[in-house]
DNA sequence: TCCATTTTTTAGTCTTGTCTAAATATATTT
DNA sequence: AAATATATTTAGACAAGACTAAAAAATGGA
């Protein structure tokens, strides 16, 4: 119906072309999983992930090969292309700049932007995003302290670990989670757990590597399921 | 795949149902159309406006009627129904909404918003579209002077009348156009014609209803289709 | 190596929204 | 009122993206 902008990224040179809602989510999801699956993501894996069937993942994969999106051949996984990689970083470029909007200029809590964001992230327009960026100052991190890769795609890898590998005594500064789920985050602001904040790990059992932390003059004691999905920058 | 947030608003009872994009934009294009159309939108009316074909449009009339959206007997055109109304309105809000931020926050030109408002008047979430209103100062029109609906779906028709239908030596602000395309709104910058503007018919001649005009003591000869897209609240 | 289990793919179906071609209703002209 | 023209609807097909059920490939244990 409506054209749109039809480009595409492929090399040095500029075109964008111009890929489904879905085909979109499908470049995300397996952008995000290549961290755990360094040789191919798994059907499976990506049937999770997507929350669908096995087979509509191995439908979709052969449309997103056929479009050079990924490198596939049956049975052996799936890893993207530059060109996928490239289109799947726009994505989270986009996703991660409106969530910055939503929090900073639209009173979002940061449990609740995830939604919102994972629809305005295929909005395709450049100089929307371009005049997104700026209009929010151009933004290193999202509000779950996530980084933003800039127009050409890069992005720092954040320098942190998780607090659950600090050892007894040892301080840091919170600055991302690992688990931006609703709960998780809503259980953050219900402890006063926030990014910014310097965290002093007090006592750390052995048993069940829960620990007592010290945050902001106060003691807060935490399961491993928490300081695992906070990520510190040591100090 | 995502379920967002399901509501619908029907009658006094607030409820949202969630419509599809291409719903939505049907739903909008006979809202419109129903200006010219008071006694039914014809099906060719609405492919012409939709650019598609009229067996596309049956299709769509019967399974918007299914839903209660719209009055359609066979043969004889459509009408919205109260609900199919309030689901155009708001799709409406919202898109004028964008267009406000795109211009004033975005650095975007009036005639550079449509298409990516197009998109964006499809973003599912209330509050993003509360904030946003409050974000922006809850303006009541939008850049090409049309008028914002609130969130009950109200909006003042505005007292406005077309620039061709002034006499010689009457005069009135400029609040408004009603081609929004990209060429117009081009010859309009071009020419240094914007909203706000104090015009006064100088001439008028009879026989094309071409005109000359004042403008912030500039004169410019006009033809009657300019004269006829341009929205004058007489003073 | 062979069998059992798990993973992945294939085959066939469904829904939404579109299309073309053909059929039927309505409108207009004479 | 009949004939013609125009508008609208039906019928049948297609593409994207999902599903179920069944087949085929890979994996792991004995």
């Amino acid at each position: 119906m409506d054209l749109l902008n039809k480009k595409c990224i492929f090399g040095a040179i500029k075109m964008y072309f111009m890929f489904s809602l879905s085909e979109e989510n499908y470049l995300k999801a397996i952008f995000h999983l290549q961290n755990s699956y360094k040789n191919g993501v798994s059907t499976n894996a990506l049937a999770e992930e997507m929350q669908t069937k096995a087979s509509s993942v191995t439908d979709m994969i052969k449309r997103l090969s056929e479009k050079s999106l990924v490198n596939y051949k049956k049975y052996q996984g799936v890893k993207l292309s530059e060109a996928g990689r490239a289109a799947a970083i726009e994505v989270i470029r986009k996703h991660r700049l409106w969530e910055v909007f939503l929090v900073e200029k639209l009173n979002f809590n940061w449990d609740e932007v995830h939604e919102v964001a994972e629809q305005l992230e295929h909005i395709k327009s450049e100089k929307l995003t371009a005049e997104l960026d700026r209009f929010l100052g151009f933004p290193q991190r999202d509000p779950h302290g996530d980084p933003i890769p800039d127009s050409e795609g890069n992005f720092s890898v954040p320098n942190r670990v998780l607090l659950s590998e600090l050892k007894m005594d040892e301080t840091g500064i919170c600055v991302g989670v690992k688990d931006s789920s609703t709960e998780f985050l809503q259980y953050l602001d219900k402890n006063n757990i926030s990014l910014g904040a310097t965290v002093k790990v007090k006592q750390k059992e052995d048993f069940d590597q829960s620990m007592l932390i010290e945050m902001n003059d106060n003691e807060l004691m935490i399961s491993n399921q928490i300081s695992a999905n906070l990520y510190i920058k040591t100090t």
